[in-house]
DNA sequence: CGGCAATTTGAACATTTTCAATACGGGTGG
DNA sequence: CCACCCGTATTGAAAATGTTCAAATTGCCG
């Protein structure tokens, strides 16, 4: 399959061309003027594995060459996950290692690709001062991207389970939920119906307690449950 | 509904504090060491848009209180779009335009707010040096998530109308089509069965011509029609 | 040429959506 | 302070859509 994914790939984006040297890059452009670019090349094969969702984030990487697919697992996925993005020439690979301690995707390379990587402390020095304006845009922007991770898994699983994790994440622990249905809905990716639906059939299994105005959680383990987390 | 949404959102987000004055405020503090933030206040009621996707993007804003939705509009969608995530506190807002000309989302405040809005001029004075390494990294990481966006309308339509859609955008215009069917598949949120069926019958309508390894826009017109763009 | 894996096709099935009707609750005006 | 209104939320039942599982086909590669 890696064999395939190559030349499909390669078809497809042949414009993008690879980034052989550092004048070209644009990490390396912005590691010249005050030393050398502290990203270190690595090759992948094919189909080879970059990093693992959940492990922790400890490396960063910026493809060179290739093209990377991210893949993402909901819950109840025993696979490796669905492919959530694909990733090209120029793109930095695990940015989220900046706002948390964990790998949000798996990352793989579909095709050889050249990676350039770099540890977490290096990345820190390299971007400059935390309070500089630029990297404080970036690091907010990062993290309102993590919040919207739970709505990523919005096609995993049944409308049940994707409402049971959104409570598990999102949802008010002992507190009262009080967004619009609407809202939450769309956040989830169904018709408010389908929302009442699923939070009367997490009702009736006990596992929450709702009115039109107020949402309790009853019991953490059969809303895991209902979520498919096994 | 607006004061409604105020209300709502009040009680679930109690946790989050308004932003008062600049020495809470990353932004504020960002600016410090140089000036005076050139952000500026201003207040939208409960409900007030902000932008609205597809405008001009020439202004961002950092939320400094209160509680803004991020609306979608997908193909074939008259209303204002759907809900696709939920900005609070300490959030940039129309970041992207750092990337691109156009507002990505609506945004409409759902309770009152204070925004700091900035010119996109200012913003890129305030953000420093083009070629700063922070900097690089942020506009390389709005500009991935930028790409990932067709993938965000996976939930618009049916599964033909996604499918076209996505040709219209990311297609090869009289170019191979050779992703795996799988990777294809999860982007855009569907069972590679289903997407075969999707792909069947653009052909049927001769919208598009597809063998086993080869797809082709016959017809764009017919194409934006499946994707329900009037 | 033969085998394998990806893709397509088929048909039954499950789920969600849709559309319509009803219930609820807060807000308003008397 | 209470009754009435309006919009949101819930419920029901039918219909549409996508999924599943299995079987057949296709193209690539050895």
């Amino acid at each position: 399959m890696a064999r395939r994914l190559l030349i499909h790939l390669a078809v497809k984006l042949q414009v993008d061309q690879a980034i052989s040297n550092c004048n070209q890059c644009p990490v390396g452009m912005a590691s010249h003027p005050d030393g050398s670019c502290p990203f270190v090349d690595r090759t992948r094969r094919a189909g080879e594995l970059i990093f693992l969702q959940g492990d922790l984030a400890e490396r960063v990487w910026f493809v060179k060459s290739g093209t990377v697919l991210l893949l993402r697992q909901g819950n109840e996925d025993l696979g490796e996950g669905r492919v959530r993005a694909v990733r090209f020439v120029g793109s930095f690979i695990g940015l989220e290692s900046l706002v948390g301690d964990e790998y949000t995707d798996t990352a793989r390379a579909s095709t050889d690709a050249v990676l350039c990587g770099i540890t977490k402390d290096k990345l820190d020095s390299w971007l400059g001062p935390p309070q500089a304006p630029a990297r404080v845009a970036l690091e907010l922007s990062l993290r309102a991207d993590s919040t919207d991770l739970p709505r990523l898994a919005q096609t995993d699983g049944s409308a049940v389970a994707r409402v049971a994790a959104w409570l598990n994440t999102e949802g008010p622990r002992g507190v009262t939920l009080t967004l619009p249905r609407k809202v939450v809905a769309d956040l989830l990716g169904m018709r408010p119906e389908t929302l009442s639906r699923a939070l009367a059939s997490l009702a009736q299994s006990e596992a929450i307690a709702v009115s039109r105005n107020n949402l309790r959680i009853l019991d953490d383990d059969k809303l895991r449950e209902a979520a498919g987390v096994v």
